[in-house]
RNA sequence: GGAGAGGUACCGAAGCGGUCAAACGGGGCAGGCUGUAAACCUGUUGGCUUUCGCCUUCGGAGGUUCGAAUCCUCCCCUCUCCA
């Protein structure tokens, strides 16, 4: 392990909070490798850029020698986090969490060495724990306490209702780290409460409390909520590489400098680019070289290449992108087929009501010619159907 | 247990017997301007229908009425105060 200050130094590199310095010192200078908790959601597997910032961190701490522990909430998920403002859950049964602790894994190790780390499943003590220690547990809190939490004590203000079991989610994840004898919880910055809650209950429990480390939310596409898969303003790290391209061409330009300080690597050199914009560049092309290097890291390099060429040849050359979705669809009588019918049948309107819509409002191409009469037959052939900017299939029309 | 306030389309929120498929805002989608940026402008946002119109929707179930999101009854859910 390298040294105590240096190490001291990527600990706290990039951290929004650690607590304590003075603690985390006195664990390192025992020398052994710290045991780092960093809790995961078994119901959802798609790893986002979001994600990736505290993977990140793990990996450093990896590097470092620490264990790194992801313990797999499949028993809080029947819960279902109150973080947030998310709704109840469905509950998954055993198997949907084991394939999706799966996926995760094999995500993670694009990151970080996953074989290396140690992945648990709350579940091995929570279903084991009885009511009389439940009562225990949660008799270690006052509400006036779980009322600090930020959300809970929002929707208390605002008149919105909690459930008693809600208390319980941050009060398991909290024992998760006695059960885990964890010496630090990584977390993002909306994880503040649970985690200093698992230093109490530490302590309730005997145990020398774990350092808590948060870090800074990633935000998400549209540049004011936190990235999240429900909010929809998420980038999936395995996302088909040109809707990943374009969806990072898309952040606002205020967002960018955020986005270079939470993803991209010093070696990048990404910032400096960035400081540089206001002599005249055009911030396009910054974007272009972060989605690259984003792209290159977790899907490589040939990926990006790709989406690199997709996104100049259809939003800067406004050409039909090379490989496109076919869509078969046989005509329904001599004339043809209803423009309606096609585009649902590509997926592009979910009704013909819409469909009818996007041709009245001119958001709708047959091989680059606009079509403005939603009553239009399209008789058999091949055609380049687009909808919209970014919508595109290769329809085939046979005859009926 | 008592008193009161509420549950409306993706979200927030008006409507409180016909003119309501339901104002307005946000979000989404499409068009314009662009750098798939922001800002801005326009259109659109239940289903079927070229139009007329028809069908399903305002927590749930019944009822009153020519006619109900709007009135009545019961039920479910949420919030506040009191106990």
């Amino acid at each position: 392990m390298s040294g105590l200050e240096a190490q001291l130094e990527a600990f706290s590199a990039g951290a929004e909070n650690l607590v304590s310095h003075e603690e985390l010192r006195a664990k390192l200078e025992r020398g052994a490798p710290l045991r780092i908790k960093y809790g995961c959601d078994p119901s959802a597997p798609d790893l986002h850029l979001g994600h990736t910032v505290p993977l990140e961190k793990l990996r450093q701490l990896q590097g470092l020698g620490h264990t790194i522990i992801f313990l797999i909430g499949d028993f809080t998920a029947g819960i279902g986090d109150p973080t947030g403002r998310s709704r109840t859950r469905p509950p998954l049964d055993r198997d949907q969490i084991r394939a999706n602790a799966e996926t995760y894994t094999d995500q993670v190790g694009s990151i970080l060495d996953a074989r290396r780390a140690e992945i648990r499943f709350n579940s091995e003590w929570m279903d084991a724990m009885s009511s009389a220690e439940m009562v225990r547990l949660a008799s270690q809190q006052p509400v006036a306490r779980m009322l600090e939490r930020d959300d809970f004590r929002r929707r208390y203000r605002e008149g919105v209702s909690i459930s008693l079991h809600e208390f319980l989610y941050p009060l398991v994840q909290a024992y998760d780290s006695v059960a885990l004898r964890a010496d630090l919880e990584l977390g993002g910055t909306d994880q503040t409460f649970n985690l200093l809650l698992g230093r109490e209950i530490q302590r309730a429990y005997g145990q020398e409390p774990q350092i808590v480390l948060t870090l800074p939310l990633l935000e998400g596409t549209d540049g004011a909520e936190k990235m999240s898969k429900s909010l929809g303003n998420s980038i999936g790290i395995q996302e088909d590489p040109e809707e990943f391209f374009g969806k990072v061409m898309s952040i606002p330009d205020s967002l960018l400098g955020r986005w270079i300080e939470l993803l991209a690597p010093p070696e990048w050199e990404l910032d400096s680019h960035l400081a540089r914009l206001d002599s005249g560049g055009n911030p396009r092309d910054l974007k272009a070289e972060l989605a690259r290097r984003l792209l290159d890291r977790f899907q490589g390099q040939d990926a990006a290449d790709r989406a690199s060429e997709h996104f100049d040849r259809v939003f800067r050359r406004k050409q039909a992108p090379e490989d496109i979705e076919r869509v078969e669809v046989e005509a329904a009588d001599p004339d043809g087929a209803e423009i309606l019918a096609i585009l649902q049948h590509a997926g592009f309107a979910g009704t013909r009501g819409e469909g009818r819509r996007l041709v009245r409002q001119g958001g709708v191409r047959l091989d680059g010619s606009r079509v403005d009469d939603p009553g239009r037959r399209v008789r058999p052939g091949e055609y380049v159907l687009q909808v919209g900017k970014r919508r595109f299939a290769r329809v085939s029309i046979s005859p009926g």
